[in-house]
DNA sequence: TATCACAGTATCTTTTTGTATACTATACCA
DNA sequence: TGGTATAGTATACAAAAAGATACTGTGATA
């Protein structure tokens, strides 16, 4: 999806002629957002705790994609102002109605992770 | 996600290390798929339907993530051999499996559009 | 005294995505 | 005869997103 982050009057255009599948993707789409998402069903996370569990996310990127979520209402920033810094982020109540989306994905990515491996495998040996 | 299109290697390398959501969105997090998968639920569709009902992709576009659906198995791409050259795709039963996650998407784009179109448009007014 | 953790910024480069345009072949329609 | 529709490919270019790296301040730790 376009970053409509600065440009809520496009964004509001784009509302109005999207369907319902492209509004959730406006909002879950970043690439880091589904994992982000993820990681804080259960409880509140700490930036670099979420660090630890995306490997690949850079920090810029993770800031980013937290910016977006929180300006979207689907998360909490919360700042305790002590040293060193403590930042906290959790799913708001609006958040956590994303939950079936990112479980949904959760689940059927267990079951066809396997599939997936093969498939790939099988592709690379034909490539060769 | 990255472009392991043409990797298949380090997509496995990736798919090793990947959490089951990370997996999901590898296979379904292009900026277009979610809305072809959606238009594709209900029955086959060919190349100009679904430019049609998603005005926003162009030509070059839709055709990059139709192929990177069918090389993950996901959709069908069945050619008739008739002129004007006739091409629809499908969803495969694997690509079915994805079914409840657009649906997911879809009812939820559809309970909080409403929320979403208010939230922005709160945010435009505070930032004049 | 030097290093670490935290939660980021700032800057630059690369990759990906998107746009625009022209082009293909063939049959049908006016 | 010229235009339309189909399902693309090819090319060049622009814009956006992502990545790499260096840097910040503070207090505790070694």
């Amino acid at each position: 999806m376009k970053n409509y982050q600065k440009n809520y009057a496009s964004y509001l255009d784009f509302l109005n002629r999207a369907c319902p599948v492209e509004v959730t993707l406006s909002v879950i789409g970043g690439k880091w957002k589904g994992v982000v998402l993820y990681h804080l069903q259960n409880k509140p996370l700490r930036f670099n705790e979420l660090r630890r569990l995306i490997p690949d996310v850079t920090q810029r990127m993770l800031t980013l994609q937290l910016r977006e979520l929180e300006e979207d209402g689907v998360i909490h920033r919360e700042v305790y102002p002590v040293v060193p810094p403590k930042v906290e982020y959790s799913l708001t109540p609006f958040g956590a109605t994303l939950s079936p989306i990112i479980l949904a994905m959760r689940q059927w990515g267990k079951v066809h992770q396997e599939d997936i491996r093969e498939l790939k495998k099988e592709q690379l040996a034909h490539n060769d």
